[in-house]
DNA sequence: ACCTGAACACCGTTCAAGT
DNA sequence: ACCTGAACACCGTTCAAGT
């Protein structure tokens, strides 16, 4: 078996990997680096949103030439996928010792949510990456430490812990471009409700009002309603 | 209260009413219509990925500028957001009557990610997008006379509806760039889990194999996860 | 050896000019 | 009244040329 020749995306299993064999950059005296890279995109995005993310508005901010940051960094998607495991560092802190297995998770997908809703620009990046970085395996390494030592086999440990991160990570992304701190939104959705044809939606006409301020019930009742399935499966094993 | 001055982002409830009473588009002789824009649209989606979907490229496929476009579609925005609407239809389909409640919304969901992995474009444009066209409204009213009629109040069943459909798109845009069916990818997981440094994260080089080929495991623990916690709420109630 | 300026091939969007 | 060609202001990326 040779190696491919093809480049793999970053992201990947493969694009990780290949990246540790690679030597190291050599240190400048120069200050340019690839930290101080991550550091103004990072400030870019919390500032000026996803769409500023650009590798002119970076090199700007950096002082220098666009080309200069392709020296330590192939591509903007590699610095999207280094940008994003630097971000989830971020919101990784250890939960209360005194909690319960479920109190744990609870604690640490609502701290994730609340640093995502926070930095809406690194939430909006989130989507659709795959999460191999170093800071994001720590992360799975954790919650699957949780589940399994909550009785649960190997297998459906880990296919709990991913489930829980794709549900906070999705639970995020719904509200995105929707400020839902501005009541017009909500003001604008139950109107919508309501003008429906009660022929064709007759319950969300009559549940107008309940549906234009759902706020943050979805994701407490997805929440409890995956760890309560987590116990029940602990139980059945 | 006035009538705002600032465009309603696509989307948007806001934008979705506005668009209701503005005068329909007098229909053209001619051949360009925005059904036949969505249809292009959807073809080079499907046929090319997402990234291909350009106004360059849909105007090529239909023999006319850009520019005409613009006739019938203000934004692309406004395009993605018809285009997610009306490819959300094509996934509702009503499931067996036999089943109960739970039967049901798993039969859905389930047919839901299929058609959506089936379709990885429509997905990666489904990210982040608000899911408030005729076609999502009718998928959440049936979901929501699901649960209200397993006996969850309004208000729960609205935050279950939601979450479930969360959890399914969140599903299938995390394995998205990921071609789950090629070999290498998971065989490359295995190689990155094996080789991390097993004092920082010991679980996952123990089970490398485990972790390298979840696969729809994940989909079907959360979803019975969900469900059960569902199950739960209601008796609780 | 390092960085730059300038270009290339793309975007979405607009609008005067044609028919 | 409709559509077009051509432009505008942006992208990410590359590379010969400078220092």
């Amino acid at each position: 078996m040779h190696e491919p020749t093809t480049e793999p995306r970053p992201g990947t299993a493969a694009w990780w990997l290949a990246r540790e064999n690679e030597p190291e950059r050599p240190r400048r005296r120069r200050s340019l680096t690839l930290e101080g890279i991550l550091d103004a995109s990072l400030a870019l995005l919390d500032e000026r949103g996803a769409a500023a993310l650009t590798m002119r508005n970076v090199a700007e901010e950096l002082d220098c030439t666009q080309a200069s940051l392709y020296r330590h960094v192939r591509n903007r998607e590699e610095l999207v996928t280094l940008l994003v495991d630097r971000a989830i560092s971020v919101a990784s802190a250890a939960p209360p010792e005194d909690a319960d297995w479920a109190g744990k998770a609870a604690w640490s997908a609502r701290r994730f949510r609340e640093h995502l809703r926070r930095h809406p620009g690194v939430a909006s990046l989130l989507r659709g990456t795959e999460r191999l970085g170093p800071n994001s395996l720590a992360g799975m390494n954790y919650a699957l430490g949780l589940f399994i030592g909550a009785g649960l086999s190997p297998r459906v440990a880990a296919a709990a812990a991913s489930s829980l991160a794709t549900f906070v990570i999705g639970s995020v992304n719904f509200n995105l471009g929707v400020d839902t701190r501005d009541p017009e939104e909500s003001r604008h959705r139950r109107q919508l409700f309501r003008s429906r044809d009660a022929s064709v939606v007759p319950l969300l006409v009559e549940h107008a009002d309940t549906l234009a301020d759902l706020g943050d019930d979805e994701f407490e009742v997805g929440l409890t309603a995956l760890l309560t399935g987590f116990r029940a499966l602990i139980e059945n094993d």
